[in-house]
DNA sequence: CGACGGAAGTTGGCTGGCCAACTTGGCCGG
DNA sequence: CCGGCCAAGTTGGCCAGCCAACTTCCGTCG
């Protein structure tokens, strides 16, 4: 079996891993099901067997499969949303589910960063950072208050940007802001008034809250950000394991 | 440079990692700094390139450090807690933190699984689970109720053990039974009688809820659990990179 | 019939090497 | 003095091979 076309950008074990993926969450390998050796693949697929090790080591992380040594690999799971840049963007989390999201402007104000936002986006003292409000909508409901914290160098291309812009991540990426790398929280907060406001919900009601710090590729944070979801509306999800771990977020349909 | 003793078990690729991921909280390479060369560091700790790449992917996941093809990697951050193993057990987390975990067994019964109970420890209809309540403590005071649903060959362990027994994942790996991979959703749901009896809040008030699937490396569920937390007690936060992430828990403190 | 032992199969781990893609900084020319 | 080009440095990716540790299964022996 050939790897046809373009199914993954660039690098091989990247094809490999998508042709695998695909594999497992159409079932071909049963629902609990042993996957072939890494031998028999590397020699379908035509590549080494470190290459089907790379390959399967981004499948472990996303909770696919399980390995030990000494037996094939296990079916686990199957199917699961590419986490990192669905996790980062509403928008493009979003329209992954089918929603139409949609975000309002509500104050953008440039003023000189406090102490905490300086020691997170590790900025010299007087230095002015932009601050904005949004309130975020899921096929015309609000769901989410969204407060960021930009550095100067962003702040200035998100201040340009048309308040009713939907997404903010890629209009940034197209002026070389990259976001590769972030830290989130996540716990429960209730509702400031500004909160109950925008969300129509009532004072001191519960949120869930996350809170995220984006950095790009040179260690250099672009973003502080907190948001507040009415509860309800979105579940954070992960997998983890001995090796490694993955995270998403989805809605919340089911208890 | 080289590797003392036994800082991490078994692999070189291991004990390189725990060393520079020491050296990095130590402040070996600055703040924001960059690290050597992969080449550097192969020749330092007399391993090949390659031995030197696991060990990076390892703190690249952990989100120590960055890396981009061309330049040095850069540190990004510091100090984070081992995530499986304390994400995991409620006993191994409190200890990492210096607070003394406790736990009271409220009640363990044995009935036939329901329909959602089968689906998600892979079970036959008319399958026995066995669940427990478990209402857990940091330092003496309550912060989380546990509903926790096992499988047969798990359960039958479990309900052995002294119900004044800390941990329960400990006793249970020394009995072959291993936890190797989780599912975990989080979000907000609110006390119920029972949660609130038992945690000493107001019925009704908001609990953040961690829900829990485990499994074995063979990938047979071995606990499906139910975790509620006091708001303040805890949040969960996760690194995420376009390449890898990883999960931790902690302590809230600051805000 | 059950327990034990060994062989085959499989993954984990490590080496050494090679080339491509990319970043950075310095040199040189306009 | 500025801009562009070039070379060195660095990471990403791939290959081929080797051995160790572990699991599974089957055949043998008691």
């Amino acid at each position: 079996m050939a790897l046809d076309q373009d199914r993954a950008a660039g690098s091989l074990y990247r094809k490999v891993a998508a042709d695998l993926r695909e594999a497992i969450t159409s079932g071909s390998f049963g629902e609990a099901g042993r996957l072939p050796a890494e031998g028999a693949l590397a020699e379908q697929y035509g590549v080494s067997r470190g290459t089907v090790r790379q390959a399967l080591a981004l499948l472990r992380a996303d909770g696919l499969v399980t390995s030990r040594r000494g037996t094939r690999r296990v079916v686990l799971g199957s199917a699961r949303v590419q986490s990192f840049s669905e996790l980062l963007s509403f928008t493009h989390w979003a329209r992954s589910m089918g929603e139409e999201p949609g975000g309002r402007l509500e104050s953008l104000v440039r003023r000189p960063a406090d102490a905490a936002e300086r020691e997170q986006l590790r900025l010299e003292p007087g230095t002015e950072v932009y601050v904005t409000l949004r309130l975020r909508t899921l096929s015309g409901t609000p769901v989410m208050v969204e407060r960021t914290v930009y550095p100067p160098r962003v702040g200035e291309l998100v201040a340009q940007l048309p308040p009713d812009v939907v997404s903010h991540t890629e209009p940034l990426r197209e002026h070389g802001i990259l976001f590769t790398d972030a830290d989130h929280t996540i716990d429960v907060v209730t509702a400031s008034a500004d909160d109950a406001r925008l969300l129509s919900c009532r004072r001191g009601s519960p949120l869930l809250r996350e809170k995220r710090r984006t950095t790009d590729p040179t260690g250099t944070p672009v973003e502080w950000s907190q948001d507040r979801y009415l509860p309800g509306t979105v579940a954070f999800s992960i997998h983890n394991s001995l090796a490694s771990s993955a995270l998403s977020r989805h809605a919340r349909d089911e208890d």
